[in-house]
DNA sequence: ATCCATAACAGAAATTTTTTCGTTTTTTAA
DNA sequence: TTAAAAAACGAAAAAATTTCTGTTATGGAT
């Protein structure tokens, strides 16, 4: 892992679809050892992963809210309760438990606001162990990079 | 749009890395209309792009931080500066305006405590306008889906 | 029922990309 | 300084993808 690994990284995780000369040319290699470095990075699994990323709004799915949920005790149970119920609701795009004033912060996108009155009230409001609520509406995203290497 | 896109979509959000003809027998379709369905979705930007998802933590960027930033009145010179100078701090990996009890939601990922403290001091704080802010470390990342089709 | 437009099909050709391999260069450590 | 290891190179092959045909099927509208 050196800065032509770092650079490799970077490149990809801005667009996959750089084909190995493309990526060569950029961090000055020729294409054999840029396609092996490629290779070791997949393997390592600093490269998780290839994925396309899809335009939510032009799905339909145009509202964006984050959700701050406080448990009322932090017991080993209700936490990992929680964690199950939220991995089967697709309309949680993230999960984090934190520290701080509340336990989890939840991303959550939706069509409308039918859709996520009917996701509060039956699908996260029913899950045992929350204390306290409060969502937060996105008005606009202002960045969302998903990349982790500059 | 129909529903063989959406699952198109799906897959490819998933795993960017399969081909036409595995798509093809996914969505139960031949070669060409596949091809062309994909073609079409990427012109008509139902697909953003194609990334690789890189392992934050492998390159030791192992903090993540949810911070939230309220501004002492919601001027619109005070919410561009904010929006221009977030753009420029690579360790935000995304930022959202929303409506609530603070005004914009921002998920920083850093090396160490020594680095989060440089990044809160000498780059956060100075921006003009903050009036408060609130800091949750992650704990655990229990989902984190960049998928918006299901 | 028939026509039209759209979508799907099958196959082949062209192009591009991936992969491999032997050789050369560079780096590292003794 | 020299030997061993690692990395880079260049070229060729193998594989996959893209692109292009012309044909057939499907679905709606008249």
């Amino acid at each position: 892992m050196d800065a032509i690994d770092r650079k490799i990284l970077s490149l990809l995780q801005e667009n996959a679809k750089l084909n190995t000369k493309e990526i060569a040319e950029k961090v000055g290699l020729t294409l054999s050892p840029t396609f092996e470095r490629i290779k070791k990075l997949e393997q390592q699994q600093y490269i998780k992963g290839y994925v396309a990323l899809v335009d939510g709004g032009m799905l339909g799915r145009s509202i964006t809210v984050f959700c701050q949920i406080s448990l009322f005790k932090h017991s080993k149970e209700l936490i990992e309760n929680f964690k199950k119920e939220v991995g089967s609701l697709p309309e949680i795009i993230s999960c984090h438990h934190v520290s701080g004033n509340y336990d989890f912060l939840l991303k959550v996108a939706v069509s409308n606001m039918n859709e996520y009155q009917n996701f509060v009230v039956e699908k996260l409001s029913v899950i045992q162990g929350i204390s306290n609520m409060q969502s937060s509406f996105v008005m606009e995203e202002i960045k969302n990079e998903n990349g982790w290497v500059w």
